[in-house]
RNA sequence: GGCGCCGUCGCCAAGAGGUAAGGCAGAGGUCUGCAAAACCUCCACCCCCGGUUCAAAUCCGGGCGGCGCCU
């Protein structure tokens, strides 16, 4: 019989970490992070990550695992994300998945293809072409290698034209043809998928409140610390929501008022992003409250109790 | 009661004779190694009525509504 996760998906500000929590205190679980920007070091309280004396005594995983230079891919996290849950059942406990990028939970669920990875000098050379021609240019290019994947891929859509081209080059193969073997790397675990939703204008107020907090908590100071302590203005998750926005404040852009009202509107934004594509996933069960109620998180128990009895049969 | 100003999308707002910028908000979408990223699409019969004109959100008249001032 398969083996047995959760995930707890969303948009963000909705409480999938306290849900998380409440599920692995109720079922001996550990949480595996799936979040694109907690996985680095020193990037807390843009990122809102749990901290330490908050877990309970729960195992989190995947927080912390990346320095700020490093380019951590989706691929990596299906690596990581693999082992982790393999560990998780080989001590017998319940491994529960929480985060909000979509990317990161496809690409452990439904596997990336197993081609070539990223090829800076490569990738170098063609974000060079584009800059000195035009993005488009990689677009034409492409429709002459890859037709099918250029129907796909919008003409100004700069990073996935250099991934395209990236693979064909190393592999003489279109994008397209490497699909067909692509696979699951945890083919053998059910995954029960639970999505937090709320209303927009909830979601606004959270937001919000959830900014201020990170204000209030040292979000500019924690960015001097890094940049102090050496980590580039161009390392991965300076470019991320929260430190794009504070970082351009911090070099005189717009005061802290405006600052704050954007990084508000660019969660929303996300939140919006991020519920369009839970909605293509298939296996997703939506519960409508936040995460840390206790009406949700009894209704999602009881959904977890469910399919546990199944199971059992 | 009189005088003046104003009336463009849910909000802000451009436009002053040639067939409705933009921003916010809203909605939809793409996504197979940068995804908290990147890219794409949709969203106004200009308060009403009449007039002038080949042509009016733009000019004229009259309503209605708002704001300000005066008595």
């Amino acid at each position: 019989m398969k083996r047995f996760a959760v995930a707890v998906l969303g948009p963000t500000a909705t409480g999938k970490s306290a849900l998380a929590l409440a599920i692995a205190e109720r079922y001996g679980g550990e949480i595996i992070n799936c979040d694109s920007t907690a996985v680095y070091r020193g990037f807390d309280i843009g990122t809102d990550k749990i901290a330490a004396a908050d877990r309970r005594g729960i195992a989190h995983h995947l927080i912390d695992i990346a320095d700020p230079t490093d380019d951590y891919t989706a691929a990596q996290y299906a690596r990581d994300a693999t082992a982790v849950i393999r560990d998780v059942h080989a001590r017998g406990r319940l491994p529960i998945l929480a985060g909000g990028t979509g990317f990161y939970f496809r690409a452990l669920t439904r596997g990336l293809f197993p081609g070539p990875g990223r090829d800076a000098a490569l990738r170098q050379r063609l974000e060079t072409i584009a800059a000195r021609r035009e993005v488009t240019f990689l677009h034409r290019l492409l429709r002459k290698v890859d037709p099918e994947s250029a129907l796909r891929i919008q003409p100004r859509d700069l990073k996935r034209l250099v991934r395209a081209l990236e693979v064909y080059f190393l592999t003489g193969r279109p994008l397209t043809a490497h699909f067909a073997d692509t696979q699951s790397p945890i083919a053998d675990v059910e995954v029960l998928e639970i999505g937090l939703r709320l209303p927009a204008a909830d979601i606004s107020r959270r937001v919000t409140r959830r900014v201020d907090a990170q204000f209030a908590r040292g979000l500019l100071d924690e960015i001097r610390a890094l940049l102090e302590r050496g980590v580039p203005e161009a390392a991965r998750p300076f470019g991320g929501l929260v430190y794009r926005q504070a970082m351009e404040h911090l070099r005189g852009v717009r005061d802290e008022a405006s600052t704050r009202a954007l990084i508000a509107q660019e969660n929303r934004r996300y939140a919006r992003r991020q519920l369009i594509w839970f909605r293509k996933e298939p296996n997703l069960s939506w519960f409508d409250g936040p995460g840390e109620s206790t009406a949700t998180i009894d209704a999602v128990q009881r959904v977890i109790a469910e399919r546990l009895q199944e199971r059992e049969r």
